[in-house]
RNA sequence: GCCGAUGUAGCUCAGCCGGUAGAGCAACUGAUUCGUAAUCAGUAGGUCCGCGGUUCGAAUCCGCGCAUCGGCUCCA
């Protein structure tokens, strides 16, 4: 009896039950074979060979399409684990998933893989390839397949086949050749299809992501349909480790990090500290200019203030402590201790409220000395923080107005964001009703907006729910920037208090919110971000003057005194060096403008600016120039 | 913290099987006074990450420690 089969251009065919997705797709369009490495039956993805049982939909992946490029990743670690196990004796396999940018595999062997080995396991994996064989799926009972892998002493599949639900009856088993491996599926038909790829690096992995678990080897890969897309990605990966923002923060003399001062501890030079500068003004003034008040808290506060806050139960390994006069203080890891005190120095009104206290807090944090890297993680920094304090009536105002500031701030330095939504974690403090309110309210804010979000379960701070904004750079990685926590325990911790309309005291709601985060982190997102070219308006030195001989020094003398005055950061190059020389240090500095001054500028009172671009500005006066630099740093470009 | 790799001049790197350290760029000095990405010549520069061990002798071999890099866990 026939069976009927829709297309997704909404086209039918009567198949024969048993014909192969295959033969169907070929009959529907012939075209489309070569480019597919697996279908949706029903919405549902399985292989290219999976033989039609009823009627349906059929929807071909192609290997150009997301899923089909995870799908063919995926395959091709396959193909490595039976490289790995075909050349080393011993070897269990764990799992190989793909990921975001390929693949990778995880193996249990009492030796340790060299970059060496993973050239042997690209051959090995060729010579599978040539052989082209046919991945093959098998269902069998869950038992059965225990039993397998037991007897083979994959002890890791036997561990996932026990850890699957108990309704679970049955396992999919793929065998290429004389390996099989515990898999939900699809593959792509056969070892012959596996494009272009690319073993990477082997690096340690805890089995299934616990620090408890024994500490596997995973090998990372990446793979694609064609060795130009692989060449493409080889080459942003070069990208990348050019724009590392802690090369360029050598090259450009921006900051250090120092082995006799300490790891992630930042030491900035005078042209990180001037950027730095630049960006926490801007800061302060968009604070001001947004309702906040500016205050500064101690780095220090007693102990017990710690305990009270639940710092000292739930962060402690986190903190830096310290004794004065045998009293217990804490080295702060957050600002809101200090702004509570603020609030609670005076009876406060509805009226009153919101208050919205903003510090630039440097805080420090112990961090695990693995997770160290440049400015991304250290264990100083500093945050563009604040605490609001308002009615729970406010909250939802008072989120909307902090999104608003995060989607204007991303704007002006050029970045896109995904947004997360953070729920409460194991280790917290405070009622189930005020984290079900928190969430909530952080909940309803971003839909009023229509901001789209995902959800992360358990993931939020101890005192709160938390709305997470990860900034995207142009090569699409994303970092943790901004965050918005709504905390009602804090509050009720320090029995923070306004006397309501009603002339009864009642309990504000604190947000906490930092906008770039650490300020630490998001220099280090900008020198990347950039490439070290930063736009005119942040640019530590925005004009460099340079001299044609010695005779024209002091007319630049005269353009450097009125830059200065006018504000404009400017540096000069009067080195008896030819002009062509001082361009190329220049421009390896990426400085937005370099002034040329000559015997024309002289002889004319003007300048020449030459853009970072390479192209020349007409010659104008300083005058000119500045007004220039003025409107373009005004729109922040 | 865990797994692995790495650590030689300011930077990038060479240095074989153990025999006393080298290049390019940068720096400094001199000459050159030059118009849009490198003028020429010379000089100087080293705790070979640190400590200990093996050895007649260690940058090289071994152990411990520190730091960095790539990941894992964690996170702004």
């Amino acid at each position: 009896m026939a069976i009927n089969i829709t297309f997704p251009d909404g086209s039918r065919v009567s198949e024969q039950p048993g014909t192969t997705i295959r033969d169907a797709v070929g009959r529907w369009n012939g075209g489309a074979v070569a480019t597919t490495v697996a279908a949706k039956l029903d919405g549902v993805p399985v292989d290219f060979g999976r033989p039609l049982e009823k009627s349906g939909t059929i929807e071909p992946i192609s290997i150009n399409s997301a899923e089909g490029l995870s799908i063919l990743r995926h395959s091709i670690s396959h193909v490595m684990a039976e490289a790995v196990q075909d050349l080393f004796e011993g070897v269990k396999v764990a799992i190989g998933p793909s990921i975001e940018d390929g693949f990778y595999y995880d193996f249990d062997f009492k030796d340790t893989f060299t970059p060496e080995d993973l050239e042997k396991i690209e051959s090995r994996m060729r010579e599978i390839i040539a052989d082209d064989r046919p991945f093959v799926r098998k269902e069998v009972a869950r038992e059965e397949a225990k039993r397998f892998f037991a007897e083979r002493g994959e002890t890791y599949k036997v561990e996932l086949i026990d850890d699957l639900p108990e309704d679970v009856a049955s396992v999919s088993l793929y065998s290429q050749g004389a390996f099989t491996d515990l898999c939900r599926g699809p593959h792509v038909p056969s070892t012959g299809t596996m494009g272009a790829f690319k073993l990477l690096n082997v690096a340690g992995a805890y089995w299934r992501g616990d620090e408890r678990n024994r500490m596997l080897q995973r090998i990372y890969g990446t793979g694609f349909p064609s060795v130009d897309e692989l060449t493409e990605h080889l080459r942003l990966l070069e990208e990348a480790r050019r724009r590392d923002h802690r090369r360029l923060g050598r090259e450009l003399d921006l900051f250090q990090m120092n082995d006799e001062a300490g790891p992630g501890l930042i030491i900035f030079h005078p042209k990180g500290a001037l950027l730095r500068t630049i960006i926490e003004d801007w800061e302060r003034k968009e604070h001001l200019k947004r309702g906040y008040d500016i205050v500064m808290g101690p780095h220090i506060l007693k102990g017990d203030l710690w305990k009270k806050s639940g710092h000292f139960d739930h962060y402690r390994d986190n903190m830096y402590f310290t004794e004065i006069e045998d009293q217990l203080y804490g080295i702060k890891p957050m600002n809101c201790i200090a702004h509570m005190l603020i609030y609670k120095s005076k009876i406060r009104s509805y009226r009153d409220l919101p208050v919205r206290y903003f510090e630039l807090g440097t805080v420090h944090r112990h961090e695990k000395t693995g997770v160290l890297h440049g400015l991304m993680r250290v264990r100083q920094f500093t945050q563009d923080d604040a605490h609001i304090l308002c009615t729970p009536e406010q909250l939802n105002d008072e989120i909307t107005a902090i999104a608003n500031f995060v989607a204007d701030a991303m704007k002006i330095f050029g970045f896109d964001y995904e947004v997360e939504l953070s729920t409460r974690p194991a280790d917290s403090i405070g009622s189930d009703e005020d984290w079900a309110r928190a969430t909530t309210a952080l909940r309803k804010a971003l839909e009023g907006s229509a901001i789209p979000f995902e959800i992360n379960e358990g993931d939020g701070a101890f005192y709160g729910p938390k709305i997470d904004f990860k900034l995207k750079d142009v090569l699409g990685r994303k970092w943790q920037c901004a965050t918005i926590q709504c905390d009602f325990a804090l509050p009720e911790r320090f029995d923070l208090t306004y006397v309501g309309a009603d002339g009864d005291r009642h309990r504000p709601v604190m947000l906490h919110r930092v906008i770039l985060g650490s300020i630490e982190r998001f220099i280090g997102v900008l020198i990347e971000q950039y490439a070290g070219a930063f736009p005119l308006w942040l640019s530590p030195v925005q004009a460099l003057l340079l001299t044609v001989t010695d005779r024209h020094i002091p007319y630049g003398e005269e353009v450097y005194r009125k830059l200065l005055d006018a504000g404009v950061r400017a540096e000069r190059d009067f080195r008896n060096e030819k002009l062509g020389y001082k361009i190329r240090e220049g421009q390896i500095q990426k400085t937005p403008f370099m002034l040329v001054i000559g015997d024309r500028e002289v002889e004319g009172k003007t300048i020449t600016p030459r853009q970072r671009d390479g192209k020349n500005m007409d010659a104008l006066t300083v005058e000119d120039f500045i007004l220039h630099v003025r409107e373009r740093v005004d729109r922040h470009e």
